[in-house]
DNA sequence: ATTTGTGTAAACTTAAGGTTAACATGGAAG
DNA sequence: CTTCCATGTTAACCTTAAGTTTACACAAAT
C-alpha cells in the first residue's frame, strides 16, 4: 500500500546545492518543491504544508533556526519533519538545531546518498505509525485519528456523516465539491438519499462549528474557505 | 503526560565509551543497560525489550550491523529505534547502516552533547511506544507486569480480556479504536465473536472503574478519555 | 464433584444518528 | 414585480448501533 508522493520542501539559497539536492530526492520518487531565502520557505511552507521541510542554516532573510522556530510554533508544523543542512559543524550549532525541533542535522559538504538515506530513514520512521494525517487550517484542526474537531482550543463533536463530509470537504480547501462527489465519497456509490440529505448534514456541521468555513456554489456543490 | 523512563541499552566493547555516554544519558533521565559485544546485545534487547538501543558497529561477536539485522527481523523490534555509533565515517558504511534499519548514525568520536541531542530529537518524534510498560493517566495507573490496574489509590481488578481492552485504550489517550482494530489486538485476527461481546466488555471495564473515561464514538469505535 | 470466575451469546431496551417531507427563503431571469 | 428553482430550515420519523441484562458454557480452583 505505496500513499501518495511525499512532499519535501527545499530551502537553500545556493542554487548548486538546490538543484543536487531536488535531482537525489526527486530520483526517489519524492516531490520537491524550492525556497531560495527563510521568507520564501515559510511562505511556501504554508501553501505546501510539505512532509518533510529541508532548512539550510545560513540564508538570507531569515536564518534556517529561525524559519524552523516560528514554523514549530504554529500547530499546522507540529509533526512536520525538518532537517537542517549546513557548513557549520561545531557542535554547538548542531545541538542548538536539534533542540530547535529538527529531526536531523546534516553537515556540509552533504553526500547525496547520504542525505537520501537519512531522508528515507526519517519516513520510513515516521510512516510506521502515521495512518491518518489530521488537517490544520487556521484555527481549525480536524484529527481523524481521535475523531475530533478542534476550533480555537474548543472540542467540537460531530457524527460520523458530518464529520466525514467536514472532512472531506476541508481536504481540499477551496475546491468545489459537487453534489454527486459528496454523495459518492460520503455515502458511497450505492446508496440512493434524498435531495435535502446532503444540505441538512452541511447544516448542522455550520451549526456545530459555529463559524462560516462552508460556501454554497449555487447549482454546483460545496467548498470549504476560510 | 511524562511516561516511564525510557529504557535504554547501549552496546560498545570499550568501557570508557560505555561509561561516558552511560553517564551522559542517565543524566537526561534515561534508564541505562550495557552490553559488551553483539551477542550479549541480542540478548539483553530480548530480555529488556528497551526504548532505544545504542549500537556500535566494530563490537566482538556479532558487529552492530548484523545485531541491527537480527532484530529487525523479529516483530519485538520493528519499532525499536536504533542507533549506530561508529568510528567508521565513510559515507558507505552510512548508507548501509541507513538502509540496515537504523534510524541515526552518529560518528565517533563521538560528542556526548550532540548524542544525547539526538536521542533526545529521536524521541520527541516517536511518543508512542509503550507496550509492556505501565500507563499512567491521571489518578489511574495501569500495571500490565503487575496485570493490576490502580484508580485512587486503589486496586481494581480485571478479568484477563477486561484488562487487554482497557490497556489497549489507554495506550492512546484520546485516539479511536475502531471495532475491528480491537477485536484483531485483543480478540485476534481469525477468532469471531458476536457483534455486542466488545460492548459487553466495555460495560464491564466502565463499571468495574467506576469512572467514566471510555467514550463511544457512535459508528466507528471507541476512545479513552479522561 | 462442586464452586467460582470468565467469556460468549441472545434478547431486549435505549438513544443517537440519519433521512425525509413540508415549508421558507432568496436570488436571478424574464 | 412575479415566477421559478436551488438551497435553507425545522421537526417528525425511521433506522441502526450501542447499552443492558440474563443465561449458559467452559475451565480452573477447591
Amino acid at each position: 500500500m505505496e500513499g501518495k508522493p511525499k512532499q519535501i520542501l527545499i530551502a537553500d539559497d545556493e542554487p548548486d546545492i538546490l538543484e543536487i539536492v531536488s535531482y537525489n530526492l526527486g530520483k526517489e520518487g519524492y516531490e520537491i518543491y524550492t525556497a531560495k531565502d527563510g521568507n520564501e520557505a515559510i511562505e511556501r511552507a504554508k501553501q505546501l504544508n510539505p512532509d518533510l521541510i529541508i532548512l539550510d542554516i545560513m540564508m538570507p532573510k531569515k536564518t534556517g533556526v529561525e524559519v524552523c522556530q516560528i514554523l514549530r510554533s504554529q500547530p499546522q508544523f507540529q509533526d512536520t519533519l525538518i532537517i537542517f543542512l549546513t557548513a557549520m559543524s561545531d557542535e554547538a550549532s548542531q545541538i542548538k538545531g536539534l533542540e530547535t525541533g529538527a529531526d536531523d542535522y546534516v553537515n556540509k559538504p552533504i553526500s547525496p546518498k547520504v542525505l537520501v538515506s537519512r531522508v528515507n530513514a526519517l519516513f520510513r520512521r515516521v510512516n510506521s505509525k502515521e495512518v491518518g494525517k489530521s488537517i490544520h487550517i487556521g484555527n481549525l484542526t480536524i484529527d481523524p485519528v481521535k475523531f475530533l474537531v478542534v476550533i480555537d482550543q474548543k472540542e467540537v463533536i460531530l457524527a460520523k456523516k458530518e464529520f466525514e463530509l467536514l472532512h472531506l470537504l476541508a481536504s481540499r480547501p477551496g475546491r468545489v465539491f459537487l453534489r454527486n462527489e459528496i454523495l459518492s465519497q460520503v455515502w458511497g456509490n450505492d446508496v440512493i438519499v434524498g435531495d435535502r440529505t446532503i444540505d441538512v448534514h452541511i447544516r448542522k456541521v455550520r451549526q456545530k462549528l459555529g463559524i462560516d468555513c462552508i460556501t454554497t456554489v449555487k447549482g454546483v456543490g460545496y467548498k470549504f474557505d476560510m
